[in-house]
DNA sequence: ATGTGC
């Protein structure tokens, strides 16, 4: 038996890039990393494991706990986590769910080749981030009321339609057409609607940035050919969350859980877990909220969106139409939501961590937490838009700004293995205090522009220096172990050409 | 991530 030693833990590997915690002690299930030995050596590099451990404390914990290839250590429960707790007598952990709900991102297509923008892209990117708020604080592309942010809670993109942010096929091509249908703008607290009034339509700071791409790959072409994706397209990237609105819904509920279920949270290896019991009232608000944020930010990334398209407009001197800038895909990557699963049992009805060892199979209806995750439903899943279904659901990496990102589709194995999620990102090496000593701003932004020719733009040096392309893992290796686990299948790779960040 | 600590 193979097997991989983390210190305090030792793994068992199951088969090529599959490796299990065994369960023991208190842990309710066992935990699975989804790693190639090199991305192990990273993930065992700080707490992950630990809090993986930890994850499978949680009452109703399905299966197993997942940690996603590019897993590192987040609040109590690891970013790039996938925990899928039984909606009927299992919990919903904020700190599985992520400060910044429904951090993501959205991908735009155009029609333009990188033939026509290059010579513009001092021009491009000086016009976005003159046009697209970005930095910390206030400031947003639309200042609204509270008034406005109840309206948004409760309908998500569709606001942005009867607003004139939003085209119809825009909600076709996000997740769950833009709204949550169980959002409650009610559960969400005063303080937190005032902090979101004047953030809508802003991208805020860390890692968060609006970038221009050219497709520089292309590895499946009937699937890039649904999602309209080819060679040498110039295409834009949108990551950004829920800003303040979504942190403080998290530290209210956080607060809350804590003292109304003090004794779940006494049970659990680490505060930062606290929990809400499925059926409590406590859990079903922190569900309504959380939807409602979903919404915020959704809304966010339009409006961020559709600046672009004006900005487009501008400095290429057509119509956004006429340029073809459509919404591939907004994909959530910090969410919790109930799914209905199917899940194999042994003969007693007991839930089995491997499908080799099931009787039979039932459907149960889950909290699916993924936290740094994205969702990756295959072909043929109802929640996949129609454009979409025969091929499977578009799935957006992020890498560094000196990298490139990815686009993947949903893979057929992802259902079995990790509740139809995969990775998100690459993942940080090094921390932000770590990187400001290792690198200086101006010399990364003009080491991108001499080598790369990549147009950088932020708000604070500090900033850059923070996401320097070499605090970050390679993502090529998290989407090459995607691949192979038939969990999200490799489309087609971006580089960068035009980057704002706060 | 975040009106960058509680």
């Amino acid at each position: 038996m193979t097997t991989y030693d983390a210190g305090a833990v030792t793994l068992r590997k199951v088969r090529d890039y599959v490796w299990e915690m065994p369960k023991q002690g208190d842990m309710r299930v066992p935990a699975r990393v989804f790693a190639s030995e090199a991305l192990l050596d990273e993930i065992s590099d700080d707490k992950t494991l630990e809090q993986l451990r930890n994850a499978t404390h949680l009452p109703g914990i399905t299966k197993y706990a997942i940690c996603m290839p590019d897993g590192h250590q987040g609040y109590g429960f690891p970013v790039g986590g996938v925990g899928a707790m039984d909606a009927r007598d299992g919990c919903i952990s904020p700190g599985a769910v992520g400060y910044d709900i429904n951090c993501g991102v959205r991908m735009m297509t155009t029609n333009l080749t990188y033939d026509d923008v290059q010579g513009h892209e001092q021009e491009l990117v000086e016009s976005l981030f003159a046009n697209v708020p970005s930095g910390l604080g206030g400031g947003g592309v639309f200042e609204g009321t509270v008034g406005d942010v109840d309206a948004i809670l409760e309908d998500g993109v569709q606001w942005a339609l009867r607003n004139d942010w939003a085209v119809p096929e825009d909600l076709e091509h996000c997740e769950d057409e833009g709204k949550r249908p169980d959002a409650d703008p009610t559960a969400i607290s005063q303080k937190a609607k005032d902090r979101g009034k004047n953030q809508i339509g802003s991208l805020g700071s860390g890692n968060h940035f609006l970038e221009v791409q050219r497709v520089t790959d292309v590895y499946d072409d009937e699937v890039a050919d649904a999602f309209d994706l080819t060679e040498d397209q110039v295409v834009v990237l949108i990551h950004c969350g829920s800003r303040g609105l979504g942190h403080q819904t998290c530290n209210d509920y956080l607060r809350r859980i804590e003292k109304t279920h003090a004794g779940l949270l006494d049970s659990l290896p680490d505060r930062e877990l606290a929990a809400a019991p499925a059926g409590s009232q406590l859990a079903d608000e922190y569900y309504g909220a959380m939807c409602a944020a979903i919404n915020f930010a959704w809304v966010n990334r339009q409006l961020i969106m559709h600046r672009t398209r004006q900005v487009f407009e501008q400095v290429f001197d057509r119509d956004w139409r006429d340029m073809e800038m459509h919404l591939l895909y907004d994909v959530a990557h910090n969410i919790a939501k109930k799914e209905h699963h199917q899940v194999g049992v042994d003969a007693d009805g007991t839930v089995v961590a491997d499908d080799g060892d099931a009787v039979e199979y039932e459907t149960r209806e889950l909290y699916v937490h993924r936290k740094g995750a994205t969702r990756a439903f295959p072909a043929g899943r109802e929640e996949v838009p129609p454009a979409y279904r025969a091929v499977g659901q578009p799935v957006i990496i992020p890498g560094s700004m000196g990298t490139g990102s990815y686009v993947l589709r949903g893979g057929e194995r992802s259902m079995h293995e990790t509740f139809g999620s995969t990775a998100h990102g690459a993942g940080r090496l090094m921390s932000r205090t770590q990187a400001k000593k290792e690198y200086r701003g101006g010399d990364v932004q003009t080491a991108l522009r001499e080598h790369d020719r990549i147009y950088v733009k932020a708000q604070s040096g500090a900033t850059v220096a923070e996401e320097a392309p070499g605090v970050y893992k390679d993502v090529d290796e998290v989407v090459r172990v995607s691949d192979a686990l038939g969990i999200g299948d490799r489309v087609a790779r971006t580089f960068p050409v035009c980057n704002i960040k706060g």
